[in-house]
DNA sequence: GCCATGGCTAGTA
DNA sequence: GCCATGGCTAGTA
């Protein structure tokens, strides 16, 4: 599936220290209401492909997994590229949120 | 609201 | 086919 593939390469392009939004990837990968799709195939196809999936959070720069579901692991993921998270469990998105050239 | 996926029944043949 | 189910979100209030 095109969709899927497309995905897949706009996750392994993300920079290290620097993160994306499902809505933004979904938008890329030219399906603007795909976000949901995304999610799905993060979480079915990371390891397969060894996808940063870490670097992909919702709109707002949070992370959407469930604590102690992978939420920690992905915030330690995060902070050990040197990305930060406010008091509200937030990413400032002005500062890393990476957009492809 | 949105939309692809996966699981699980109808209902033909 | 139908229907519930997500690692979600634009756009009101």
């Amino acid at each position: 599936m095109q969709f899927h593939d497309d995905v897949i390469d706009i996750i392994k392009q993300i920079p290290e220290g620097m993160v994306v939004t499902y809505g933004q990837i979904a938008a890329m990968a030219g399906n603007p209401r795909g976000a949901l799709q995304v999610a799905g195939v993060l979480h079915s196809s990371s390891d397969k492909h060894g996808l940063p999936w870490h670097r992909v959070v919702n709109r707002l720069g949070e992370i959407s997994l469930p604590r102690g579901s992978g939420y920690e692991l992905q915030k330690s993921l995060l902070e050990a590229e040197g990305v930060e998270f406010n008091r509200n469990g937030r990413i400032d998105m002005r500062l890393f949120q990476w957009s492809p050239k």
